[in-house]
DNA sequence: ATAACATACTTGATGCATCTTTTTTGACGT
DNA sequence: ACGTCAAAAAAGATGCATCAAGTATGTTAT
C-alpha cells in the first residue's frame, strides 16, 4: 500500500493565513503594526471566523502578539531575542547544510544555481521584494534538499518572526548578502558538508549585522503571544 | 521605566490548549486518536469555538493532523521524522546545555538536583506519569536556565509530537532514562560546556532507542497538518 | 480653556445556527 | 454472505449575533 502525504485542506483559514505568513516573510508588515480583524476580513470578502483562525496560528507562531486583550500586533524583536533566533539558525541551518552536501543531486544543485541567477538578477534590477524571496528561497531550499521536514517547519516560525525586520536590513546588507551563497553551493558540489556548514553559517552571521544594527531602536513590544 | 512581560490573557482557548498539550505531554493520547470538536466542549464545558481555536493552534504545531476534512487525529510519527526530531534535539538541547554550564548559578543547580530527587522517587514508586513529566522538566529546564526562550518554544512543540510515544516506551526505557541526567549536573557545577552538551546528547540518543523499537510499529499518520 | 465625566464606538471572545461534505448504516439485490 | 447504493447522522467550516472591555469622543462644569 502506497504512502499518501495528507492532502492540502485549503481552507479559508488555510488561504488566509498563507497570505498573511507571506506578507510577513516579505516584510510587508512593520513591527508593531496593529491588526483587526474586521479590517481584515473585509479586504479577504470573508467573515471574521476565518481570520481569527489564521490569527490564531501566527500568535502561535508568536509572529504576532496580543498586547492587550484587543490589541492586535506585528511582534517585535528585541535584541537578546534576535541573537537567539541566529544561534539556534546557526545549529539548524548548519545541520541542513551538512546532510544537504552529503545527499545532493545534481538536479539540486543546478535548482539552487538558478536561485541564485535570479537572485543576481533581482538585485541588478533593484526588485529588493524578489531580492528577500529568492534569498529565502535559497536558505528554504537546503532542508529540502537534506530532506528535513520538521526543520523546514522550525525555520519557517524563525523567518516569519524576522520577516519584519529584514525588509528594512535588506537594503543596507545589498549584494552582501548573496555572496556567501556561493560557496555554500560550491560545497555541496564537492559533497564536502563541513564547508557547506560553514559557509551557510557565514552567510548568517554576516547577513545579520544588517539587521542588528536596525533592531536596537525598533522594539515596540517583543515578547510573548497568546 | 520597567520592562513588563506581556501578561497572559487567560481565554478559554488558551485553556483548553494548555490542557491539551499536557494531555499530549504526559502521553494520555495515543496516535492516532481521534477527536472530536463536539464532544471536547462538552468536555471542557465550553462552547464549540474554544476548542477549535486549541485544535487549530494544536494543529499548526503538527501535535493533530487532519487525515480528512472531518477527521481530527492525533499525529502519528514515521521513524524518519523521529530519527529527525531526535536530530534537532541533539543539536538544540546540546547548545541549550552548552550554554547553561557557562550561566548555571547555584540555585539552578539546585533546583535540577531537586527535579532528579523527585524523579528518583516517583520511578521508586511506579509512578509512571509524574516519572514522565519531571524528565520533560529536566530537559526544559536547560534552556531556562541558558536564557534561551525561543528554544523552550521550539523544543516543547517537538515534545507535543514525541509524547504520544514516550509514554509507551518510558516503560521499557525505566530507570535509564535518569542516569544521563546526572552527568549533566556534574558537567554544570564544573561550568563545562563541552561536557554537558555531550552528557545531554547522550541521554537523548540513548534514551530516544526504546522509543525508536516502538515506533517501528504504530504509525497510523504520519504526516502534515493543515 | 481645561479637566472630568458620560456616552457612543471599537474590537476581540464566545456561543450558536446553518451549510456542505463525509461517514456510517442498513436495506436490497446478487 | 457479500457488495452496492441510498438515506440519515455526524462533523468541521463558515457566518453572524451578542457580550464585555477598552478607547475615543463630546459635553459640561469650573
Amino acid at each position: 500500500m502506497a504512502e499518501f502525504t495528507t492532502l492540502e485542506h485549503e481552507n479559508l483559514n488555510s488561504v488566509v493565513y498563507g497570505a498573511l505568513c507571506d506578507a510577513l516573510m516579505q516584510g510587508r508588515f512593520q513591527p508593531g503594526d496593529r491588526l483587526k480583524i474586521r479590517d481584515l476580513a473585509e479586504q479577504f470578502g470573508t467573515s471574521v471566523t476565518p481570520i481569527r483562525d489564521a490569527i490564531l496560528r501566527l500568535a502561535n507562531d508568536e509572529a504576532i502578539t496580543f498586547r492587550s486583550p484587543r490589541d492586535i500586533r506585528v511582534a517585535g524583536l528585541s535584541e537578546n531575542r534576535y541573537r537567539e533566533i541566529r544561534a539556534i539558525r546557526v545549529r539548524l541551518e548548519g545541520f541542513a547544510a551538512e546532510t544537504a552536501a552529503q545527499v545532493a543531486t545534481s538536479a539540486d544543485i543546478q535548482a539552487l544555481e538558478q536561485i541564485l541567477k535570479e537572485n543576481e538578477a533581482a538585485i541588478a534590477d533593484g526588485d529588493r521584494l524578489r531580492g528577500t524571496q529568492l534569498n529565502q528561497a535559497f536558505h528554504f531550499r537546503l532542508p529540502q534538499i537534506a530532506g528535513l521536514p520538521v526543520l523546514t517547519t522550525i525555520l519557517r516560525r524563525l523567518w516569519l518572526q524576522m520577516g519584519p525586520h529584514i525588509s528594512d536590513a535588506y537594503l543596507a546588507g545589498g549584494r552582501a548578502m548573496i555572496d556567501h551563497h556561493y560557496p555554500v553551493v560550491e560545497a555541496l558540489k564537492r559533497h564536502d558538508p563541513a564547508a557547506a556548514s560553514m559557509a551557510i553559517v557565514d552567510d548568517i552571521l554576516l547577513g545579520g549585522k544588517p539587521i542588528l544594527e536596525r533592531i536596537g531602536a525598533v522594539v515596540p513590544g517583543a515578547e510573548r503571544s497568546a
